[in-house]
RNA sequence: GGAGACGUCGCAUAGUCCGGCCUAGUGCACCACCCUGCUAAGGUGGAGUUCCCGUAAGGGAACCGAGGGUUCAAAUCCCUCCGUCUCCGCCA
C-alpha cells in the first residue's frame, strides 16, 4: 500500500513511477477520486452517528409516556446510520482495491522499462574459462552422484530432484556459511513456517502478480511460501517496533515452494528452476531514512558470499517494470554459468520502503511519539541454485570439482569432490 | 477428531447471567506537577490505537480477539471464524 498522503499531496511522483513501470497512470486519478469519496462517506457517517449517540441518551432517560414516540423517531435515524455505514464500507473497499493496485513508487535512479532494461552496476570475478569442454551441472551432478533428477521426477514429477552425498553436504555447507555470515553481522536466525494464512500471503503481496506461482492447500486454507520473506515479514505484523537500538535483522532458513506455472519449457534441465529448494534469506526492519543504506549493506553481504564461493558475477539494478509491486528498487546478483554462456540470478535484494509495512501494519514510534510505518528489506544469502554455478565454475577436466576455500571448513576440510564410480 | 473453559485500554483484573447510570471501573507500573524530605509515602492531573474535519487551537467517530446479525441502543444477546488453555482420542 502506497502512502495515501503522498498520493494526495504529490500525485505526480506516483504517476511518474507508474509510467516507468509500464503500469496504468490513470489509476492515480482513480485513486484520488476514491480517496475523496471515501473521506466524504466517513464524514457523513460520523455526523449521523454522533446524532444517534446523542439521541440514544434522550431515549434512555425519557419518561414512559414519551418513549414510544422517541423510539419511532430513532428508528428512522438508525436506518440512515446503517445506510451511511454501508456507504463507508463500500467506499473503503473501493479505495483499498484501487490504491492497493498501485505499485510502490520507484526510487530515483531505477531504470525505466522491462526485464531487458536493467543497468549493470559492476562485474566482478570474470567469466570462468576452460581448456576442455566443460560439463553442465546435471552431468557433473551425475558423475559426482550429487544430484539425482531422474529419481526426483520418479517420486515427485518434473522439476523435483534429490541432492545426494556431496550434493546434500555442499548445500548444507553453503547454507551454514551463509548463516555464519549473517550471524557475524548481528542477524537473528529464524527457522520459519512455510505454510501461512491468506492474510499474511496477501499482506506480503504474493497473491498479486505472483498468485499462480503459489501452492495452495484448499483443505486447510493455507499457502506454501515461495520464500521465507513471507514469514519474516509477517513475523512482526501488527506490531509497533522499537528501533532505537538499530534495525531488527533476521536470517530466515526455510524450504521454498514455487509452482513455476509461467515458465513451462524454460530451464527444464537440472536444478536451475525447481518447485522446491532451500534458501537463507535476510530480512531487515529499519527506519525509512535508513532503508537505502541498508539496501547497500545487504548487497555487500551477498557479494561477500559470491566472492567466498569464488564465482564470477555482475550486480544489476533491475528495471522498474520488472520489480514486483512491493519493491521500490531491486538489485539482482547474477553468477556466470559457463555452459550457458550467460549470467543467471543467484540473489535478489529488494527495498520495499514502507510499502510492505503499511500493508502488514508494522510501525515504529517517531520522536514526537506518533507511529509511522517502518521500511522493510529482504535479500537472498544462499539458495540451492548456487550449486549450479559452484559445480560448473570449479569443475576440472576429469569431472572432479574443487571446493572453494571458504566452504572447506564446512565440509570437514575436504578440498575436492571426486566422481563416484 | 470429541468435550469444556477462556480472549476487556502496558500488565493484572471488574463488568457479560438481567442490553441504556460503561464517554469501560479498580490495582500495579508509567509521565508531569505539588507537598514533604531522604532512599519511602501522600496529593493532583495525564496517558492507547485508527480515522475524519481544521493552517492551528480544537472538535468528532470507531476500537472490549475478528467478522456478521438482532435492537431506538450491544463489552453485555445470537451466529461464524481465529487464537489460548484443560481433559479424552489419534499420531509415519
Amino acid at each position: 500500500m502506497i502512502d495515501p498522503q503522498l498520493l494526495r499531496e504529490n500525485p505526480d511522483v506516483v504517476r511518474q513511477s507508474q509510467r516507468a513501470r509500464g503500469d496504468s497512470v490513470d489509476l492515480v486519478d482513480a485513486a484520488l477520486d476514491a480517496d475523496r469519496q471515501r473521506r466524504s462517506a466517513i464524514s457523513d457517517f460520523e455526523s449521523l452517528r454522533a446524532e444517534q449517540n446523542a439521541f440514544g441518551k434522550t431515549v434512555a432517560t425519557a419518561s414512559k409516556d414519551a418513549k414510544p414516540a422517541l423510539v419511532a423517531e430513532a428508528q428512522d435515524l438508525a436506518a440512515r446510520v446503517k445506510a451511511a455505514g454501508q456507504a463507508v464500507t463500500e467506499a473503503e473497499t473501493a479505495f483499498d482495491r484501487i490504491v492497493g493496485s498501485i505499485a510502490n513508487p520507484i526510487i530515483d535512479g531505477v531504470p525505466s522499462g522491462g526485464e531487458e532494461n536493467f543497468t549493470t552496476l559492476r562485474e566482478v570475478g570474470g567469466k570462468a574459462a576452460f581448456d576442455f569442454e566443460p560439463r553442465d551441472h546435471v552431468e557433473l551432478g551425475e558423475l559426482l552422484k550429487a544430484i539425482d533428477v531422474t529419481r526426483g521426477a520418479k517420486v515427485s514429477g518434473s522439476r523435483f530432484y534429490f541432492l545426494s552425498g556431496m550434493g546434500a553436504r555442499l548445500e548444507i555447507a553453503l547454507m551454514s556459511m551463509a548463516l555464519d555470515t549473517a550471524l557475524a553481522e548481528g542477524f537473528t536466525p529464524l527457522i520459519t513456517p512455510t505454510l501461512v494464512r491468506p492474510e499474511i500471503m496477501k499482506g506480503t503481496g504474493f497473491l498479486g502478480e505472483h498468485a499462480d506461482e503459489v501452492y495452495y492447500l484448499p483443505a486447510d486454507d493455507l499457502y506454501l511460501t515461495g520464500t521465507s520473506e513471507v514469514a519474516l515479514a509477517g513475523f512482526h505484523a501488527d506490531e509497533i517496533l522499537d528501533l532505537t537500538d538499530g534495525p531488527l535483522r533476521y536470517a530466515g532458513w526455510s524450504t521454498c515452494y514455487r509452482r513455476e506455472a509461467g515458465s513451462a519449457g524454460k530451464d527444464n534441465r537440472g536444478i536451475l528452476r525447481v518447485h522446491q529448494f532451500n534458501k537463507l534469506e535476510m530480512f531487515s526492519y529499519v527506519l525509512p531514512e535508513e532503508a537505502e543504506a541498508e539496501h547497500d549493506r545487504l548487497v555487500a553481504l551477498q557479494e561477500r558470499m559470491l566472492q567466498a564461493c569464488e564465482l564470477g558475477y555482475r550486480v544489476i539494478d533491475v528495471a522498474a517494470g520488472d520489480l514486483g509491486s512491493s519493491a521500490a528498487r531491486k538489485f539482482d546478483i547474477e553468477a556466470w554459468v559457463p555452459t550457458q554462456g550467460t549470467y543467471r540470478e543467484l540473489t535478489s535484494t529488494s527495498n520495499c520502503t514502507t510499502y510492505q509495512a503499511r500493508r502488514l501494519d508494522i510501525r515504529y514510534r517517531t520522536e514526537s511519539g506518533k507511529t509511522a510505518p517502518v521500511a522493510t528489506l529482504n535479500g537472498t544469502l544462499a539458495t540451492t541454485r548456487w550449486l549450479v554455478a559452484i559445480l560448473e565454475t570449479h569443475q576440472q577436466k576429469d569431472g572432479s570439482v574443487l571446493i572453494p576455500d571458504a566452504l572447506r571448513p564446512y565440509l570437514g576440510g575436504l578440498e575436492i569432490m571426486e566422481p563416484v564410480l
